[in-house]
Parts: C-alpha cells; structure tokens; sequence
RNA sequence: GGUCCCGUAGCUCAGUCGGAUAGAGCACCAGAUUCCUAAUCUGGGGGCCGGUGGUUCGAAUCCACCCGGGAUCACCA
C-alpha cells in the first residue's frame, strides 16, 4: 500500500472527471505530474504540481485549473481539504483515518511492506574480484553495494540474478600459479627466501602450496602450471566466497571467463560484431595525456569500433601478437548474460575502471542492436581511519588490510551501514573509531537503538500487564493519535514503499540507509517528548485504549525499520548491551 | 589534451521526477534525568548551493562556458 501512489490516482481520476465535463482540454502529457509530501508539514499532508504542469498545455490559468482540481477534489471522502497555495500547488489535508489505517496494514505485512511487484528480470554483476587472494577492504564497498542493491531490486519485485565474473583467465592467475608452485617447494622443505618482486607474498597461498606438495605433478612446466592454476583458482575462490559470507553477501551466478574461451564465446561474440561490420584492423594512436611507452610502437591490431557508440576511441580486441586483450571476454560475458534472457544488466565497479564504462556500454548496445542495456554504479574508494588517521596499507607487500579483518574488528551490520552512507560514488571514510562508538555520531548504534528501544517499551508494557500481542494491536484504537507528533511518525512511515521505488529506480541503495536514519530520529523525537508532556508517553496506566494504540504505532515503527534493516541486509537487535 | 565524478554551513555530508522560506550530523552556545535505556532529545547562531549566462511559471537540481579538486586514459588487471 502506497498512499502517495492512491493519492495520485484520485488527482488522476479528477483530472479525468474534470476533462469529461469539458472544463480540461483532452490529451495532456501528465508525465509530470507528481503527488509529493510538501518540504513543510504544514502545508499538509501531499501536494500537487498539476495544475502548473498542465495549465500551459491546456490554455488555461494556473489558478483557475486548480480552483477546478480543488473542488473536485473536495468531492472525495479520502480529502478532507485541499487549497491552492504558493505558485499553484493544491496542497492536501488527507482524512486522518487514511493515515491511522497504515498502522494495521505495515502490522499485517510486516517485513513485506513496501513491497512492489511485476518487475523485469535484472542482472546484477558485483565484486568480481581477481580469485588471486582474499578480499581486502576495498572490495567491501562494491560487495555491500551490489548486494543491496539486488537486495533493493527484489524488494520492488523485479526478478534479479546476483552474478560473479571470475577472471580466471589473464596473465594474473599464470602469476598465482607460479607463486603457489614456490609455496609448494617451500612446504616441501625448500628455503624460498622473499617471495621475488611479481609474485603473490601473501600468506594465504601457504595451505595451496601444502597442498600441492601432497600430489604428483607433471614434469613439463606448463604442465606444472596448469596443475598448479587447477589447485589454486578453487581454493582461491573458496576462500572469496568465505569472506563474503562474513559480510553476508552471496551470488547466485558464477561465469568462468575461462570457460568463455572453451567453449567459443568469445569468437562467436567477435563473429557477432565483424557481422555488423564493427571489427577491422587498425593501428591505435600512443596513450595521450603521458609520455607514451619507451616501448610504445604503432602495430597493427584488431579493433572494435566502439568510437560509433559514444566512446573517445576504437579499442583493441587483440594484442598485436593475435592473443586476446581483456576487453573481449567481458564482451562475451556480457553477451552470454544477454543470451541467458538478461536485458537489463548493472555492474558495481571500482572507482578506477570508469574509463571502462563507455567502451562496455558501447559494446553491449553493438551487439545486441540496442535491445539491451548496460548500467554501471561506480562505487569510489574508502578510507580507512584509525585515531584520526589514514590506515596504511600496502597491496604490494601483501600486508593489506582483509575484509575479514575489518568485519571481525567491528562486525558485519556496521561494515555494511556505513558502506552505505554515502552516495556510491562519492570516496568515503571508514572510522574505526566512529563503528565502535555507541553514540549519536554512530549512525548504525543509532538506528539499532531506536529498534532496541521500541522492543524495550513493549517489554515494559508487557510487564506492567498491558496486552500487546498482534491479536490485540490489530484492533488498537488508532483515532485517539491525533497529536502532531504521532501523525508525523506514521506520515514518516507513509513514505517508506515511496523511497523504496524511487531508491531502486535511480539504483541508489544509500537512500534506504538514510531513510532508516530519519526514520530513528523521528522516534526518538517523540520518545522524548513524553518527557516534557507526560500524557504523550507510550505506556499511559489510566488509558488503556491510547497505550495500545501508542503501541501499535511503535509497533509499526519497528517493522518498517526491520524491513529496512532486511533490504540493507542488517539484523535489527531487540536490545542493546 | 580526452572522458567521467565531485564542488551545498567552520567540518563531514543529504537534498526524491525541476517545486514553496535549501536540510541533518559534528563542532560551538543555552537547556531537558523522581518518569518507557540521557546510549536520547529541545532550542540558537552559522549559506553568493564554485562562477557567469541560458531553458522554465519555478533551478542546488536541466543545458552551455569558465574556475577549482579527484579519478582515469595503448598494452597490462
């Protein structure tokens, strides 16, 4: 149930009512028209733009179509007031019984309110990280993102695959096969000494060694690397799936680029662009805005014509020596989603592959001749911060910090809040110090808290004998909530299906967290208020009618905190110690 | 040089499809504990929404140009 959706069907139904009388001409464009909560409360309860999107269409005057809209308006039993104000804007006064009656309904459905339906089948590819080590903190952002953006997606009912694209294939996992094969000498006795400049240090190729050193290997040391590539890729994903269950993220989908080469993808999505007359051989200009290469030399390769969709320039498909580059298997996984029946695909990347977007968008729309699109969220860095500090870390060294570490330090519902709080892309800072603190300045204690504090008042009521279970909640007497302060909370509760649309329309998963955050503070705005005005506290021993509807209302607070709490992927606390 | 992102209060940032007097937290100042967890709340000061034009009934939001910051730019991952 979205009010502001029914709200805007009956200025719909008005508008018709109105052009059937004659008094609005036919065939406006009503694309624009919005029913929106006003910036001030007191303006009321929604508001209308209407009248000043249509009145130029229609040749009428602002204020002569909405004194029409309003009386019209008027004649519905759900408005109990609406007036013309401002620039034009009919501002609405809605029955109090259509606020009260969201109080059963969020009790009734519980963790499913909000939720849509009849959406579209979406992929969404996030993480993907090269299956060369453990996750490190960077990637945490991308994962949470990508997560609860599938997460966003499903809850406004479109059908979405969450997908992994292993790079299982580039030069990067020869170099972890030759460095698991020196773990392997070393685990049978060998002193291997530093791990040389180009190889993975990091420890957690120790157990890969091991485990080589107890199986019979080949002599031919491509065959070696073969077998060594075979043993280490799965433990190496293993291990990535591990930390991101830590953090509570799953994919459902995982597409080996390997595979794409076995199986012929990548010629045939090649085969599919030369049949568009998109591929050719050509010589690329030396990188611009550096000093080229020493090396740099102009030679002859095979280029795709992405420079016809938008982007700066062709871009090679093969490395002059005939091998492929990396561009042309995320071609063909992007293909191979389309072919699976995905025509609506988001990536989450990292900051540092923006100047991969167009020439991926450009690909996508080539191939498919536009009949599906490629949508890619970046999510920028984090910085860690520590006692007011940047956290040192070193990729080189192998000394980065996990993201298992970070979510063993602080937890994983804190790691995933403040991931999301800020916009995407936007660089965001990671303070230790802030996660640990249970305070105001602690986004993720706070909203915890305002859920902890709800169960606490119902506990306290059960206590002192008040019957609040949903039997009794159900038929709580909601028209005694007539104080600005209740009203405002269950208006704060209206909007809640309405931030979810627009936060998965506009893929924007901080929205949610920052929906939660006001949600907080209009709770414990009016948790405080019973401190001034005693007859506002929940519990009231001499009402017992206005306690349980109190209760209800609070009720319903924390289930819509808790179903936001379930689009982010955090599990609300009961209490708090 | 190209492309993309960013520029909003002293600081960190929200700002919904272009809507009314631009918001929140921190910091600062002044307050609120016999009472559902003061782990919270209330009030106050603080703004050229980077700049200039344009579109519009209306612009922080859209467009153009400029200024400033960042990322990225053969191959490589």
């Amino acid at each position: 149930m979205n009010l502001f959706a029914e709200i805007e069907a009956d200025v719909r139904a008005a508008l018709a009512t109105l052009q059937e009388q004659g008094k609005l001409a036919e065939g406006l464009d009503t694309s624009r028209l919005t029913v929106e909560p006003p910036r001030d409360a007191s303006h009321g309860d929604m508001a209308t733009n209407a009248a000043m999107v249509l009145a130029k269409a229609a040749g009428q005057n602002k204020r002569d179509l909405a004194t029409l809209l309003v009386a019209e308006l008027l004649t519905s039993e759900r408005i109990e007031a609406a007036e013309i104000a401002g620039p034009g804007f009919v501002n609405l006064r809605l029955d109090k019984t259509l606020w009260h009656g969201l109080v059963p309904h969020i009790l009734a459905t519980g963790l499913n309110y909000g939720d849509g339906a009849g959406g579209a089948k979406v992929n969404v590819e996030y993480v993907s990280a090269n299956p060369t080590g453990p996750m490190h903190v960077g990637h945490a952002r991308g994962a949470v993102v990508g997560d609860v953006l599938a997460r966003l997606l499903e809850k406004t009912g479109s059908d979405v695959l969450r997908e992994y694209y292993i790079n299982d294939a580039g030069s990067q996992v020869d170099v972890l096969a030759q460095s698991a094969l020196l773990r392997m000498r070393e685990a049978q006795g060998e002193a291997i000494g530093d791990i040389p400049e180009g190889l993975y240090p990091g420890d957690y190729l120790v157990p890969v060694g091991e485990k080589l050193a107890t199986m019979e290997l080949p002599d031919a040391p491509d065959a070696q690397l073969q077998t060594a590539k075979s043993v280490a890729l799965p433990m190496m994903m293993d291990m990535i799936r591990d930390d991101l269950a830590v953090l509570g993220v799953k994919h459902d989908y995982f597409l080996s680029e390997q595979s794409l080469h076995d199986d012929g993808s990548v010629d045939k999505s090649l085969d599919e662009l030369s049949s568009k007359g998109l591929i050719y051989q050509g010589v690329l200009e030396p990188p611009k805005g550096k000093e080229p290469p020493p090396d740099w030399e102009p030679s002859p390769q095979t280029l795709f014509k992405s420079s016809d969709f938008g982007d700066d320039s062709d871009r090679a498909l093969k490395k002059p020596d005939g091998s492929w580059t990396y561009f042309a298997p995320d071609i063909a996984c992007h293909f191979n989603k389309v072919e699976r029946g995905y025509t609506q695909m988001i990536d989450v990347w990292g900051a540092d592959h923006i100047g991969y977007i167009k020439r991926m968008q450009s690909a996508v729309t080539a191939i498919t001749g536009g009949k599906a699109q490629l949508e890619v969220k970046i999510c920028n860095l984090v910085k860690l911060m520590r006692g007011g500090e940047p956290v040192k870390m070193s990729k080189r060294s192998g000394s980065f910090i996990t993201l298992r570490e970070v979510v063993e330090e602080v937890g994983r519902d804190p790691v995933r809040f403040m991931m999301l709080t800020r916009k995407n892309d936007a660089p965001l800072d990671f303070d230790f110090d802030v996660v640990k603190e249970q305070s105001r300045d602690n986004p993720v204690f706070y909203v915890q808290y305002a859920y902890a504090r709800i169960f606490s008042v119902l506990r306290n009521a059960t206590e002192q004998g008040v019957v609040a279970d949903d039997a009794a909640l159900a038929k709580a007497p909601l028209h005694t909530l007539t104080h600005e302060a209740e009203l405002n909370l269950i208006r704060m509760l209206g909007t809640y299906p309405r931030m979810l649309a627009a936060a998965a329309q506009a893929r924007e998963p901080h929205r949610v967290a920052f929906y939660l955050m006001e949600l907080a503070a209009a709770f414990h705005a009016l948790w405080n208020l019973g401190k001034e005005e005693v007859n506002l506290r929940f519990i009231q021993e001499d009402d017992a009618a206005g306690t349980l509807a109190r209760l209800a209302l609070i009720r319903a607070t924390a289930l819509t905190l808790a179903s936001g709490f379930d689009v982010i992927g955090v599990t609300p606390q009961d209490e708090l110690r």
